[in-house]
DNA sequence: TAGTTCCGAAACCCCCCAGTATCGTTGACG
DNA sequence: CGTCAACGATACTGGGGGGTTTCGGAACTA
């Protein structure tokens, strides 16, 4: 309980009309589907207001710049990135990764990623939360997944594992980023299927 | 000859000051330099103007708008992509590689395609020439190469070119343009010998 | 020298958009 | 019901930048 919230409760509640706290997920969730659709210059405030069903003061009474709200929406709104905690060893690299691809887990944001890359370039505070969200999260959890499949016994001795575990967020970022392809389940299963387990596994 | 050549020689040649070819140089010069530097969005008109020492009228007697410009500082100023013709069989896919990163090539235009990314969303001109200049030939070109060696007997016979292709400039584009960490030689020789060969190499 | 064309510099126009201010309205509290 | 804060809508401000025009000067032809 925030300090705020002991007062409200404890000391009399000011008089007025209280905060909509449904709008700041409205907002939150037009603020994503902007920065998918159009990107971050394409994103302007009132587009992501009107999408909202709310006036631009409504979202600048909560975030002070579009900075800000940009940060908030991608932060919360893509969740927590995946971690290895969330992937119950299933005794195969391979069903670990497709558990990856196909656990039940948030709707893809390839696009979301894509949006911001205008912003990166340009605005720390952007590039500092896209780098945690769409890159270092995505290597750390492919990094350990292969950790484990080496306790396994599963890996040849000789993997160079910080650099195969860039390979799949590599591929990925670069089909949708750069080359602007869909990536979709049969490029997945086929990446993982004919360069990421031949790249790593012992068998041959 | 061009039918303008010819009229300027054969037929009296207009009165007046004649065009200073070399200014469309120095302006294509700067817009690559300050597409590097800045980005699109970052490179604007008259920057490009003031540092290739001329005035906006000059730039835009020449292109008809910022896309065109920017097109032809890409397509013009990069050069040729490189192909498979210009490599000459060394016997084998490592040293061909080697010599596509440490051949007397043009310098690393990883900047410019960096600071293009922004404009390739918006832009389906600039999406073109990107797409040709900084994707296709170079999975074309990693293709080929591949596919030489695969006549030399050097590769397994169970790999996927098409996928393998697109590995490296995959991850040399993620390192740079998503990561936003430098490709330098380190880093391109690591890529080589612990993902590309061991991907596809016969040899165990 | 007269006429023409290109030159750099700079003023200018116009649109877009982040951010602010003001409106009348709505709803919670006392 | 009176008060007050949050609401949606909308007008407004200020800065940035693409693109155009103007201007005096320079370079070329006749």
């Amino acid at each position: 309980m925030t300090s705020a919230q002991a007062a409200d409760d404890v000391v009399a509640r000011r008089a007025g009309r209280r905060r909509d706290d449904s709008k700041d997920d409205a907002i939150l969730l037009a603020a994503r589907e902007l920065l998918a659709e159009r990107g971050f210059d394409g994103m302007t405030m009132d587009a992501v207001a009107a999408r909202a069903g709310a006036g631009k003061a409504t979202v600048y009474r909560r975030w002070a710049s579009k900075v800000e709200m940009t940060v908030d929406a991608v932060t919360c709104g893509t969740g927590v990135p995946l971690t290895i905690e969330d992937l119950p060893d299933t005794g195969s690299l391979r069903d670990d990764l497709m558990a990856v691809r196909f656990g039940r887990h948030r709707p893809d944001d390839t696009e979301i990623m894509s949006g911001l890359m205008s912003a990166v370039r340009e605005n720390p505070e952007v590039a500092s939360v896209f780098h945690a969200q769409f890159v270092r999260s995505r290597i750390t959890l492919m990094r350990d997944l292969l950790e484990r499949a080496r306790l396994r016994g599963e890996l040849r001795d000789d993997v160079d594992l910080d650099m195969v575990a860039s390979v799949a967020p590599a591929m990925i970022a670069y089909r949708k980023v750069v080359a602007g392809q869909r990536v979709d389940d049969d490029f997945v299963v086929r990446m993982i299927d004919n360069v990421i387990l031949p790249l790593v596994l012992d068998v041959r």
